[in-house]
DNA sequence: CACCATGCCCAAAGCGCTTTGGACTTGAGT
DNA sequence: ACTCAAGTCCAAAGCGCTTTGGGCATGGTG
């Protein structure tokens, strides 16, 4: 079924029915409303392929995921952060296309997607420090926001970001305030804007109180529950070994558990954790009103939502002045901190 | 940039252009070679909504992921399904389209997409022990393959699984086999199909030696650490507790790891934990070399990669006849596992 | 009564590609 | 010398929609 035919059908002609179709003013409601059903009834829906000829418009936004051939790890937060987004696009109508590319190609992804014509704007995730492909998709004149930013550059693109500095001296101070002073930070992989902000929350912290961070208590990696439990281990080993941990995501946090149970202490009394928490679905932080971890939270899922809504707001409107969503984290208590032990 | 322009400029016909592009034989080698230098130099790549117009085929395949409103959980293995997946695509050049929809409108979400046509098929995930989407899709006439089965109807659709009921079977004879009797399943919810296939290789490999499944030592639920924990914990306590547990997912078998410490157990030694292992990029279990637990291990990744393969070759045959694909799970040998204790 | 704005509808062009159905050369075969 | 197949190329017709630029009543206004 398509619009010639339902056309005939109702004895008009393809333009009116389109219009009526579309909301148009040039047409009577009582003919509206007859082409409302009859397009109901035959279950027609304009092809999309030619709508977005016609009209120009891929209403479909890019995302771009970047695999790396070595040690293929998918991004734990990718699906929540897809869920959000995905929410907004259904609702306002735009379908979501997932490009997989080896790491090495991303450039050329961006490109092709331009070119093709197949999405009318980007969705960039996880920037690194020193990210190029903001000059890029620039360069390519690219509709585009960023879930994160880019130290140093932040003004002259969009972005929807946590306040990972303000999330991390707050977490840090709390800790301080316990009674803390060895506090370890178990930190996402070095390059990673992210990683960087939180470690330049922790450090401003320690060092507001006069504390100088010891490298011997901060370890960066990709954020698995091996990496917590190892660093854990090794960092309890040390002469002095740090009374609090501080992880960036809960299955860091989880291996630090049990990293500080095989050393046969326990978690909250001994040591303490205190862990950011993305609020993944499948990777819950105990119950809303029991959380196990002490935690800075803040959901991916939510950033997806208005990562989604600000590009389309900026694609539908036309209007590229960058514009900055900065959410903050909430510091929920747990069962995993306590006052420094006194020794 | 498009064709015709490009055409004017090499003093060709778009006909000719177009048909040294796509590599037809109508072209002499010269021409073909001079059009893909201009077009090379140009940056140009055909317009994606043209060339679907023109060739009907919409070079995409569709994911559709309904969403509860209730307990928003997104399916762990979405993402490492999706990255094998998306590989595929990318190389053999289709999109891929993600659909995000509330649960309740899953349906009308299917037909949407095969009335506007923005996909040439769909990937189907996680079937349910009754699932009406099979019938649906049939219905709509829309090529699929399903990741899974549907218990009952096997033959008249295309499906990429595991062989559930074999892994289970096998981790529960190992157990057996170790001299444990009280064997835990800790299991997925109840009613996908693919936790009534674990199940069912369970309670066979006990029954195949005379022991009847207990139902006290059998749970159902989402695949969480939580979950696995609270199990353990709450079998632990049974007046006749399990020696063993058998655990759907890695999370579940981390949660009852901590469960078993938390009595004062040791895991491989006081209690044995079997799992079964998705390879998720995120949650590795111990390294390659030195798996943590044992486990019934099946890369969730590679099934994507079937999955978009069967259904791409589908589609480009235009063979409807149902294919196949059963994948064995290897079992692991880690260090969670051991004879069962003597009392 | 003439005029014009308004409301409603349509024919046709165009979006950028593919593909059908020739047209025109060449060179080999008879 | 004539025919015919093979090799190259092109004009034009779609694909299914949106949108431009009218056309034709109708009814209110001067």
């Amino acid at each position: 079924m398509n619009l010639k035919t339902l056309a005939q059908e109702l004895g008009l002609s393809p333009t009116t029915v389109s219009r009526a179709l579309n909301g148009y003013p040039e047409v009577s409601e009582a003919t509206r409303m007859r082409v409302m059903k009859a397009a109901e009834a035959a279950n027609y829906r304009p092809n999309t392929q030619a709508k977005r000829l016609a009209t120009g418009r891929a209403m479909a936004i890019g995302h771009i995921i970047p695999i790396s051939t070595r040690h293929e790890i998918v991004n734990p937060v990718f699906a929540d952060f897809i869920a959000g987004a995905g929410e907004v696009y259904a609702r306002r109508g735009y379908d979501m296309v997932i490009t997989i590319v080896p790491d090495d190609q991303e450039a050329r992804a961006y490109a092709e997607l331009r070119s093709k014509g197949n999405v009318d704007g980007v969705l960039v995730h996880a920037p690194k420090v020193e990210d190029h492909r903001i000059a890029m998709l620039d360069h390519l004149g690219m509709p585009f926001v960023l879930h994160g930013r880019v130290s140093g550059i932040e003004s002259s693109y969009s972005w929807v970001d946590v306040n990972n500095v303000r999330a991390f001296t707050r977490a840090t101070d709390f800790l301080l305030d316990l009674g803390h002073r060895r506090i370890a930070l178990i930190n996402g992989i070095g390059n990673m804007d992210f990683a960087r902000r939180r470690r330049r929350g922790y450090e401003q912290a320690l060092m507001a109180r006069g504390i100088a961070p010891d490298p011997a208590l901060i370890t960066e990696g990709e954020m698995t529950e091996a990496q917590g439990h190892d660093a854990a281990r090794a960092m309890l080993q040390l002469s002095n070994p740090p009374t609090a941990f501080l992880t960036a995501s809960l299955l860091s946090a989880m291996g630090a558990r049990r990293g500080i149970e095989e050393a046969g202490l326990k978690m909250g009394r001994d040591i303490s954790i205190l862990t950011h928490d993305d609020e993944l679905g499948y990777l819950r932080n105990g119950t809303a009103e029991e959380p196990i971890f002490t935690a800075t939270r803040s959901s991916v899922r939510e950033a997806g939502r208005r990562c989604a809504a600000l590009l389309i707001d900026q694609i539908e409107s036309g209007d590229r002045t960058p514009r900055h969503e900065l959410m903050e984290a909430v510091l929920v208590l747990g069962q995993s901190t306590g006052p420094a032990p006194t020794r």
